[in-house]
DNA sequence: CCAAACCTCCAAAGCGCTTTGACTGCCGCG
DNA sequence: CGCGGCAGTCAAAGCGCTTTGGAGGTTTGG
């Protein structure tokens, strides 16, 4: 009973750096430098010492050593959750488990601030004053977002999932070719003869929203196809949001006959519209998505359910990780006025079940 | 030029508590006090301080804080990435989202820590001996799980996010009654004629999917009904999961008229299997499912595209993170000795269009 | 009018770590 | 033999905050 307390009691109190160079009759700097790997210290000494600490479970205070050498050993994540829906975008879920696992590998904590969107600016503030992080990743950039210059007049590491067309100034971003993507995306479905084209985009404040209309729009000039205003659609990006719009314009009286939709999540809604309104599904109507490949709804097999333009949102959080631990090394190496770190990630074109040609008789005609 | 630089260093340079005291003639000590509500103060000079601190943009450094008083004004959730299908549970996002909201309005930040399974116990051991957080949110708990003696004994404030039925010592759990949840769906399945109701599952080893075919059976041996393991699958929940299993049951010679899903995901794939099998979907098949109120995935609507028992699981994670901030205040208070706090939330279940009454004449029996 | 009881405020000692500056032997070199 | 240099170690000064243990000054009560 005794001796079980007192176990627990040893446990608890986890032993610092004073008793552990007691214990090994040294000065808190050795021990503190062997740990460290600071040469100034003789290797059986570094043996000795990384021996000791082994053995009684040390581990140093993140928070005293971040006090003594000013940096925290954290990246913050901040996610917006939109005022309107309360929606949080669940591709952060699969770019958050990639950066992760990146942050895990180097020794970061990884802080994560849920907060509205109109908060953001607040909180970035907050996070650099209060010192709490290293470095910054931003999310879902909007046409000119503020955060840029904000987070570049603080002078923090930070790196943007996106870019900003509308913001002059460097930064170091990671992105994906959405314009070409989307070019590409629509010039296979025109290929298949299909003139109305729908686009079923993301919110119209983001900017790769924008990217991704270029793309669309500029496919469909380059076969000289007027762009109409009506088969372009923006909004969060939920499965309600395919259902209702694919719904609303397939019982328009000239119909799309083809739909290029920015997540598999409202595809899967237009999907459910296509089956409602009694046209067949690849057949009818064709879909071309954009796949962020995420893992509770992977659109694979030999032959996946949608044509899609994909590109690894887990992989997106992976490589924006190890770019900010990146940066934040090297501002510490004293390597102050580097150019920008950018990283442009194709999206590859698989073929699924959801396009096909379009039907010489519309089917909608014999409705 | 000089005097941007100069402002800018000004706000880089966050203002200290030492400063900030120099300044106003005061110790850090009164400064401290005034800030932090300590009575024996005087107003007069608590007003002055408060404004000396606005105006000057003063924040308190975490870090040193944390260090001076022990709290580190941070909480845990450790997510596991499953190491077989390297999933992050979309679910964790919704919740994440309420309980980030809840710490933010406390001033706590939130440590997410993405980790592969196997990792996990070493995760939590190391959150607690660095002393990095001072509360945890055990997520997703299997059938026995270990990290609730782990963290009993560990001696840290911690909520359980579901409850672990092998589990005989007490801790403080928020749960949805999925027991009795199942329980009123499959009865009102076989309410409705069904007679072969499909369950599909989470994965086998997590505690909610055994309480949830815990009520499934339940239902069906109070109406005298066998259960036939055929019907019961146990995955991750995937939308291919949900394809798949249904897929092959469907194509059985006995084929359910109706399949209980675990989760909206799922289903969807339930969905898309009836109608590849040639059925049509809440007719000749019908579906409830358990739906966690996913923000980017509402079955809503004046009916519903699914029949469903719901339980927001974002108000889950509001509730829990209150819950733990509560445990955390009292232990604060010195009250050590408390009855656990337990949390049990009723699913509600509505009528959607995925529900019908057994067909006369089975339609696959036309197949 | 004096002691006791406040009120306000302060100096200084931590919290657990890093890092500077210095000190001690010991070797090699001129 | 004496000196510079080097490897290995240490004491002590922070990092920015909280908190203990008073110190003065002002009221109060007998």
């Amino acid at each position: 009973m005794v001796l079980n307390f007192q176990s627990a009691l040893i446990f608890i109190t986890a032993m610092n750096l004073k008793e552990l160079a007691h214990k090994l009759g040294l000065s808190q700097t050795t021990v503190s430098r062997a740990l460290n790997g600071y040469p100034e210290v003789s290797e059986a000494t570094r043996r000795k010492v990384r021996e000791a600490a082994e053995a009684h479970n040390y581990r140093p205070s993140p928070r005293a050593k971040s006090l003594a050498t000013g940096r925290s050993m954290a990246i913050a994540h901040v996610v917006p959750v939109s005022s309107q829906h309360e929606m949080v975008n669940p591709i952060f879920a699969d770019f958050i488990a990639g950066a992760g696992e990146e942050y895990a590998r180097a020794g970061y904590d990884l802080l994560l601030s849920v907060v509205p969107d109109s908060d953001q600016d607040r909180m970035y503030r907050d996070l650099v004053t209060r010192k709490a992080v290293d470095g910054l990743v931003v999310q879902a950039p909007t046409l000119t977002d503020n955060r840029i210059p904000l987070l570049n007049e603080l002078d923090i590491p930070f790196v943007v999932h996106g870019r900003s067309s509308g913001v002059v100034s460097s930064y170091n971003w990671l992105d994906v070719n959405n314009r070409r993507a989307f070019e590409r995306a629509t010039g296979l479905l025109l290929d298949l003869g299909h003139r109305r084209v729908a686009l079923l985009n993301g919110l119209a404040t983001l900017d790769f929203a924008h990217r991704r209309s270029d793309g669309y729009k500029r496919a469909l000039l380059d076969r000289g196809i007027t762009i109409d205003p009506e088969m372009i659609a923006h909004d969060e990006m939920t499965e309600n949001y395919g259902y209702e719009v694919a719904r609303r314009m397939l019982a328009q009286p000239n119909p799309p006959t083809a739909f290029l939709v920015s997540s598999i999540i409202p595809a899967i809604g237009v999907r459910r519209a296509i089956k409602d309104a009694g046209f067949e599904f690849g057949r009818d109507v064709s879909i071309v998505i954009h796949d962020d490949d995420l893992s509770y709804f992977r659109n694979t097999g030999d032959v996946p359910l949608f044509t899609a333009v994909r590109s690894s949102v887990r992989e997106a959080g992976q490589r924006a990780a190890a770019m900010l631990l990146e940066i934040i090394r090297r501002r510490e190496g004293g390597i102050t006025d580097e150019a920008p770190m950018q990283i442009l990630m194709e999206a590859e074109l698989t073929i699924g079940q959801s396009t096909g040609p379009r039907l010489a008789t519309p089917v909608h005609a014999q409705n």
